[in-house]
DNA sequence: TTGACAATTGAATATATGTTCAACTATAAT
DNA sequence: ATTATAGTTGAACATATATTCAATTGTCAA
């Protein structure tokens, strides 16, 4: 992260933080990427889809009724999900399995309970 | 998750796959706030603050100064993160200072740095 | 009290995105 | 070949949301 000069509309309080912090500030390549990736979990649909393959490979057929949607609108999630690399997918017939793609989305998943159930407990403001 | 029947317009095709699944299915409210939580670090310029407040304590007019942007798009953003509890603040005369609330989110965060890593090594499909 | 500045807020605008609908492709069975 | 079914896809629509702009609040200093 680069910039010649503090362009805001404000007066620069702590030039010395400031300079700190935008040294440490990691590309914006990766925060694009980062918030790409959390994005697609972001949304209730697609994070039942990715919980519903952590415990069963299903086709889309199966996916629609867990869920109670149509075909395709899960269609077009499995869609997203598999252009994110996140499941993929093996052709069978007239039909179409999905799987996860990914351990990481589970580890991120059961991280991501964790901070909902610790925000029950100890409420914080 | 309960549902009386298959209502989707397609047939179903495993029948006892999509009965486990749905056993294993946890409430309709764990989705919605976890799809919740995700989306917020779905955002760049939300991934930016977070990051930044990860280094460095700050008040609205330094972050606004690190991001290069408006002081009135980065308080927006520094209330979306305090309503849900990812950030807290600490008024001092003029000014107000943000800080991360929990350490979870720096988990998350290295979590879904780890996976854009591994992605970008390993490339599937 | 007045002026300056940090920060917040609401309205408006522009953009992104999820679902539906309809059309289409691909595969299997008759 | 024809029919039925699984799945995909593009367009349209509705909704959500990020930024901007203008107005406002709260605090400090003179």
């Amino acid at each position: 992260m680069s910039r010649n000069e503090f362009i805001c509309d404000c007066n620069i309080i702590h030039e010395e933080v400031v300079k700190d912090t935008l040294s440490k500030m990691a590309d914006d390549d990766l925060f694009n990427k980062l918030a790409e990736f959390f994005k697609i979990l972001g949304d209730t649909t697609r994070a039942k889809i990715l919980y519903a393959l952590d415990q069963n490979e299903m086709c889309v057929c199966d996916i629609a009724n867990v869920l109670g949607m149509s075909k395709s609108s899960i269609s077009h999630q499995l869609g997203t999900l598999r252009r994110s690399g996140i499941v993929k997918c093996r052709k069978q017939g007239k039909e179409v399995y999905y799987m996860l793609e990914d351990d990481h989305v589970k580890g991120l998943f059961e991280l991501g309970i964790e901070h909902i159930e610790h925000k029950k407990l100890g409420g914080s403001i």
